[in-house]
DNA sequence: GCCAACGTTGGC
DNA sequence: GCCAACGTTGGC
């Protein structure tokens, strides 16, 4: 069983948004490494930390677990949608999505300022300089260390 | 709004 | 296949 950590804008789509929705898909990644995560790594069962990116305070907010592994992302042949794709057909997928499932909203969010000031944090991909993949694993450890900050 | 970091595109 | 130009991400 995989860790993960998945980035949202909260102006497009929040933890409160997943909490609603109960199940939703992830839709609209187009970055080929986080599409080989999606369509090659990420399996059911496996945990997420949800995180705000692009917001007042960036910060992890809460958990979900992946629930449908990777399957083409039907937003990308849709013209309307936020991100179409022209090179993306049905015979010939081009990007992925997972299906993931509310979990729970940590009681505090834990900001990525003070998660920068956590020794057991250091070595996480999204405290690394210049990090902009949307989704990467993290260990058990973070996956831990972060929910017992936001007060599981 | 600024800017650093990184990914993608396209001319050659 | 190199690399400059451009676009996007995302913290601050």
């Amino acid at each position: 069983m995989n860790h993960w950590l998945f980035k949202s804008e909260p102006s497009s789509y929040s933890i409160d948004d997943l909490k609603s929705e109960g199940t939703d898909h992830w839709d609209g990644i187009r970055n080929y490494q986080a599409r080989n995560f999606l369509r090659d790594t990420v399996n059911s069962g496996d945990k997420v930390i949800f995180y705000h990116s692009s917001c007042k305070v960036p910060a992890a907010v809460g958990t979900a677990v992946v629930v449908k592994e990777g399957y083409p992302d039907f937003t990308a042949s849709d013209p309307k949608s936020d991100h179409p794709d022209s090179k993306h057909t049905k015979k010939k997928p081009l990007w992925y999505m997972v299906d993931i499932k509310f979990k729970e909203k940590f009681k505090k969010e834990v900001p990525l300022s003070q998660m920068r000031t956590i020794p057991a944090l250091s070595d996480m991909r999204l405290l690394q300089r210049g990090n902009r993949l949307s989704l990467f694993p993290i260990s058990k450890k973070h996956f831990d260390t972060i929910t017992r900050l936001g007060g599981k």
